[in-house]
DNA sequence: CATGAGATTGTAA
DNA sequence: TTACAATCTCATG
């Protein structure tokens, strides 16, 4: 039986400094992540068949996870993530992203050729733009063959920001943006 | 270097 | 089956 991205049974929020996140727990794990001022999906009712034990435990690790990937550092440890609502390619889509250390970039073609579909770029991007769970699942990393940002679902500001973050903390070594040295 | 058309894949309607 | 998407590549001017 499936589970569905519906399944939503607590609704959390988490203050940054960029403003109030909103955190979706379904009885697997953390199932989506909304960046601020986002017209929240209907609030979730709470049940109390969940136990909540579990979602707290959840909670404090995504609050830990999220404000250490907005200061562009790696998270310590990750609360389950309930992605059972992608597709296959975007599972694998999604479980390549976690494997980018904060600080390096990849592109749309290479993430396909990564997952074994070196065509599919195209289709990888749309499959950024599923990911439930922003920042924790990295898909800012991912960007355009050409060195240009790409898109971002959340508004590129976001894209830039994380990235400009990440960089600062993890400066990648005489990797100048333009290849022209007179 | 800037621009645009064509190629290509995966999804949802 | 059709249309769309967070792309890529290559041919031109």
């Amino acid at each position: 039986m499936k589970l569905r991205s519906t399944d939503l049974r607590h609704q959390q929020e988490i203050a940054t400094p960029y403003g109030r996140f909103t955190a979706y727990y379904s009885r697997a794990g953390l199932a989506r992540l909304d960046f601020p001022d986002e017209p929240a999906g209907s609030s979730v009712a709470v049940d109390s068949g969940l136990a909540t034990t579990s979602v707290e435990q959840w909670h404090s690790l995504v609050e830990q996870a999220l404000l250490a990937g907005l200061e562009g550092q790696a998270p310590a440890e990750l609360p389950p993530l309930d992605v059972s609502g992608g597709t296959e390619l975007e599972q694998l889509v999604w479980a390549f992203l976690q494997r980018i250390p904060p600080g390096e970039r990849r592109s749309y073609s290479e993430v396909a050729e990564a997952i074994g579909r070196p065509q599919a770029a195209r289709a990888v991007g749309r499959a950024c733009g599923a990911n439930p769970v922003p920042v924790l699942i990295p898909c800012h990393r991912v960007v355009t063959a050409d060195g240009g940002l790409g898109g971002y679902s959340g508004g590129v500001h976001w894209k830039r920001r994380l990235l400009d973050l990440e960089e600062r903390h993890a400066p990648i070594f005489s990797s100048s943006p333009v290849a022209s040295i007179d």
